[in-house]
DNA sequence: ACGGCGCATTGATTCAACTCAACTCCAAAC
DNA sequence: GTTTGGAGTTGAGTTGAATCAATGCGCCGT
């Protein structure tokens, strides 16, 4: 589901007439967390982080997004979180009230929407699971495992994964400190579970034992 | 919302035909994480508390469920969380699949329960926030807040908040030990915030000193 | 009235993660 | 090719919450 762009889906159509084409530099503020909330985005290209904030400047990052994911749907009159492209990324924009319209008489549309915030709701309940109750080594194992591009393409199933984001994201998303992820990484290193390729790119050498890791077994 | 039970909405009136109404002792296991998902329920009485288990044990609890909640909407083959009645309840239950197929020709019904997910998922980020980056006390105070029965039909604007739940509860919704939650009401009590009535039953003095603490103002 | 049994509180100690601080490593700018 | 600065790593010391260990408090059944 995309739309701003080329796409085959014919319910999507329509919502392309109202869609208003963005671009953003990296870091760019799409949303901002208390704000009145009179837009919905879905990002046509490149990534957003999601997060809130503690009055004393603590965050916790919700979720990294990217191209095909809505942004925005939650109701209310203001927006509960603050939104900021990571890189340069383009999205469209629609007024929200048009949009509801819209999908007011577009079941299936309505359909996959509840499908989509079904699934986000899963995720979000996992991510509940992992902050409440899971190890700085858990939480980075487990992190890791949900990352997309696992790459099986290669030989004995090592994967290899890229960090889109930094040190500093990736605790702010799992609870954590830069200062633990580091040395988390460097634990996962030295057992042998994972090797650096460069900072940003992971090669999974132990998929097992990660797996084993996420779930908390020694 | 309501089905199994006295309702005026009319697009519930099909649901019904289709519910099956059981009844549930204190503790009776609703669903079970990792079986196969064919129903979906309904709570008419009681409440329900939702849970994900790591193998060795520890435990998140996701949510406390009442009256008028959904359950097991999430998509997928298989049941991603366990649900216990909390107390002698009642639920009334649905295949799946029928219920789907009734939701697929109600566009009213779909977009009611599009409306109670995003709800749902706004809370959830909310446990994220409080899970990844709020200490003992302000999660304690954060929950304190969330809770229903603020009864403001008192003097002063005094709330009195019923817990429902025990200890243990709450502590595995907090992401905390039984230890640290009893330890925080006390500090909430010392420092003369709330009252304890009796073990279940609480009396917030200072709402305005809750809500700072929630937020994490010292 | 009296055990007895969960649940809750309180105290003492430990430990995983945080904080503070120094150092390394690139990659871009000059 | 050197400088500069942001990002990452590593080390030392601190701390908030966990763990371990009693003790207190209701409430139910006898």
């Amino acid at each position: 589901m995309r739309v701003c762009g080329s796409t085959a889906d014919a319910s999507l159509a329509r919502l392309e007439a109202l869609a208003e084409p963005i671009l953003l530099d990296a870091g760019a503020v799409l949303i901002r967390e208390g704000d009145e909330a009179p837009h919905i985005f879905n990002i046509t290209s490149g990534s957003v982080r999601v997060f809130k904030r503690l009055p004393n400047g603590r965050r916790q990052i919700i979720g990294f997004l990217f191209r095909g994911d809505f942004l925005g749907l939650a109701i209310g009159d203001a927006y509960v979180f603050t939104a900021e492209a990571m890189e340069p990324s383009s999205v469209c924009r629609f007024r929200k009230a048009a949009f509801r319209a819209l999908v007011q008489d577009d079941p299936p549309l309505e359909h996959a929407l509840l499908n989509r915030t079904s699934h986000e709701l899963a995720a979000a309940q996992n991510q509940m699971l992992l902050l409440g109750r899971k190890t700085a080594i858990e939480r980075l194992a487990s992190f890791l495992l949900d990352l997309p591009n696992h790459d099986l393409s290669r030989p004995a199933g090592a994967g290899h994964v890229r960090l889109p984001m930094t040190r500093g994201e990736i605790a702010d998303y799992l609870g954590l400190t830069i200062e633990t992820v580091s040395r988390s990484i460097t634990r996962l290193k030295t057992q042998g579970v994972i090797r650096l390729v460069s900072q940003t790119d992971i090669l999974v050498e132990r998929p097992d034992l990660l797996r084993a890791l996420a779930e908390g077994e020694p």
